[in-house]
DNA sequence: TTTTATAGTGAGTAATCACTTGCAAATGTA
DNA sequence: TACATTTGCAAGTGATTACTCACTATAAAA
């Protein structure tokens, strides 16, 4: 990978989550990476295959976030870690979530698949700890989850910490 | 409103929906209205226009939808009936949902706005019922929404009725 | 009847789109 | 050194883009 490639990969990564991928052009990507627009076609083949490296470099970036969830063995340890997951998110990896969350709109399979495994551990630690429906309860986290990675990323709340204790207080028990 | 008016808009609204704004053009949206593309610019001004005007008649709708949740005094009801929300969506009315949810990743202003009496009146109700942080449980509740709603527009999970059984489980006392 | 206004068309327009090509410079590799 | 491969650029390509313009059709008002 060299650095023009990274160039290309960050700018096309900020442009696609500030403007979507359909209305970035090359030619925006080329020049906010300072290359030319050849460059792109030469390493990505195509708009397409620029936007599929980008999700390639993401999923592993996810993998690494999730896997500590995942692994985590005490159940009620495993809920309140996924409920933090958008809370300890790095500021400087806004935009990949921003992108991720955008696109989920326009491309079905990337989301869903990726939070897969997060859905099975959350059905595994609410069976564990004596739900009554650990399918419905899982199925809730998760779109709690995302909800609330939606506000953190779009509009900041005021007070993330009370929030969270909020959440975590409604699976006390 | 002429009845190629309305061909236009619910044209523009379905191909918007689906394929993204950006990624939607004008030529396309003509040809779905059965009109002459010239038309769509002597209605509507230009592209935006046409979304502005998509836009309008959303925020009508959704005003009609929310007012009964602004209305209700039982402050446990109007907890409940926020929960209820996107279960009870018309699927007629998904394309547009799913527009303002796309929509909502490159323009800031148009969603936020739209549900800030709903948190108003969430916060009032967590007040009347005692709660430690009503704001936070408010941002909470709006989160929560949000995430219900993204899991509807986008897989629709199985047992629905399960999963708002589990939420309002949260709000029991 | 003439005028005015609105609704509608279809053939343009310049600009921009994703993408290709030919060629030069850099970088390995023997 | 010599040669092969990769990296990079500039200048193209035809297709598509949002939008304009000159024009017609319909119909109500003057």
């Amino acid at each position: 990978m060299t650095e023009k490639q990274e160039n290309i990969l960050s700018a096309a990564l900020t442009l696609f989550a500030e403007q979507g991928f359909a209305a970035t052009s090359t030619n925006k990507v080329a020049k906010a990476a300072g290359v030319s627009e050849g460059l792109i076609f030469r390493h990505f083949k195509n708009k397409e295959g620029l936007l599929a490296a980008i999700f390639e470099m993401v999923t592993e970036r996810t993998k690494v976030i999730l896997a500590d969830v995942v692994m985590t063995n005490d159940p009620k340890e495993v809920i309140y870690k996924i409920l933090e997951l958008p809370f300890v998110i790095n500021p400087r990896d806004y935009r990949m979530w921003r992108l991720i969350y955008a696109m989920k709109w326009q491309i079905q399979q990337y989301n869903t698949e990726k939070m897969e495994p997060v859905k099975l551990a959350a059905k595994n630690a609410f069976e564990k700890l004596g739900y009554d429906n650990p399918e419905a309860e899982s199925e809730l986290l998760l779109m709690l989850l995302d909800g609330a990675a939606t506000a953190i990323l779009l509009h900041e709340p005021r007070d993330k910490e009370a929030v969270l204790l909020a959440m975590k207080e409604k699976y006390k028990h």
